[in-house]
DNA sequence: ATAAAAATTTAGACTCGTCTAAAAATTTTT
DNA sequence: AAAAATTTTTAGACGAGTCTAAATTTTTAT
């Protein structure tokens, strides 16, 4: 069995490895899981013993097969969770990831399957992310950003890439939840802010800070 | 807050506390806990030290309030969890524990409350234990055990008092649910096994190893 | 009332995951 | 190509929770 801790780093090493091309750095998984470098060097070594991990003192990281695997089993639980927090519990898309960090080791087989199967096996979690399948394989999805967006197309929002619960709330209050309509009129020349319609109805301002972390098509 | 560690002592604790008179002693713990009696000792001292037991070396423990509102805290989650996992998920009354036991920990006050309100505010456990409230007083039940029933006396099985998978999939094996009806036939002088009519249909024979853990009403 | 037995606590050690400070390797700058 | 800056690793320590072995206290038996 694997602790807390090392399905943490698994699971942080998965994310940088997605997010940049290369391997993966000590000093950014030092500042992903809120540690010093030092802890995270300490950890490398137990993980590439382990042999979930591909690791060269002082040339950064990269996962095993065995280690994406269990990456991708903890990343599935994380969003089944988060899923039956929002859809049955009635938590908003802001609060549901605290919790589905504690319960995503928990340890049973039977219970995220049970748990999958109740929730109807769901495709997305509630930030519009992937969920990994049973045989620990992440579905591909090609979405843009509203950033990239062209004027006078329309598009609709389908997840996000920031996930603190202060944008995610932004994005309520203006009202940009997932699957709404989002019609770009004009991108501002100098800020590149964007004049965008949603849903047919009201137009609003969106900051290109928040249009490079909307995720549509 | 508590680790988990600690909020497992003090269930322990309560647990032990309820089922004798007088002070919980250090062997009975580490029996409870599967430690050893050093270890016990040890985190007495702890305990003790955050105001959660009272404790005099070499004289036993008790719970403070405090310490008794916290157990009563982790008993209302085991149990509500319990609950879901049975209800919602299909689990069977001999699997739910285990999960339960990890569940029990995740901590946010919202989660509980949400999803006691999901299951529609449940009294009982799966296996008839009533649920503290959120106030943390634990209902009051008074149940006699099935050894206990005089011949003739029709009686509805309300919950058991052991709570290993092997019990609970034998009652299973033998139909002997919660809320089934069981009208006492004959005791047996010798073994003290009972002979009881299920539900007015069949006839079985109960051992009194059995009749002594399962609670009627 | 002693002696023996049992229960409990203390002492010292270990693992896990973390830290700070110092050393070593790599990368960047000049 | 050296020197300087940065990144990474190592060394040594610590807290939590556990262990075994030894010391101490309490209980039981003689
Ligand atoms: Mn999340
Ligand atoms: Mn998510
Ligand atoms: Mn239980
Ligand atoms: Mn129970």
């Amino acid at each position: 069995m694997h602790s807390f801790t090392e399905e943490n780093y698994l699971k942080t090493i998965y994310y940088l490895a997605a997010r940049q091309e290369g391997e993966v750095t000590t000093n950014s998984l030092a500042e992903m899981t809120a540690t010093k470098a030092a802890s995270v060097s300490d950890m490398l070594r137990k993980l590439a013993e382990k042999q979930l991990i591909h690791y060269r003192k002082y040339q950064g990281v990269r996962l095993t097969e065995e280690g994406e695997r269990l990456a991708l089993k903890v990343i599935r639980r994380h969003r089944i969770w988060e899923v039956f927090l929002a859809e049955k519990l009635g938590f908003g898309w802001d609060e549901v990831h605290e919790m589905a960090e504690e319960l995503e080791h928990i340890r049973s087989e039977d219970l995220v399957q049970k748990l999958d199967a109740f929730l109807g096996y769901p495709q997305f979690d509630p930030h519009g992310d992937p969920i990994p399948s049973p045989a620990g394989q992440m579905p591909t999805v090609e979405y843009t950003k509203l950033s990239e967006v062209t004027i006078g197309e329309e598009v609709q929002v389908m997840g996000v890439l920031e996930h603190s619960p202060e944008f995610l709330q932004h994005l309520d209050k203006t009202g940009l939840n997932l699957g709404c309509r989002v019609l770009v009129q004009d991108v501002n020349a100098f800020d590149k802010s964007v004049s965008v319609q949603i849903n047919h109805e009201k137009t609003l301002f969106v900051s290109n800070e928040v249009a490079r972390n909307l995720l549509v098509n």
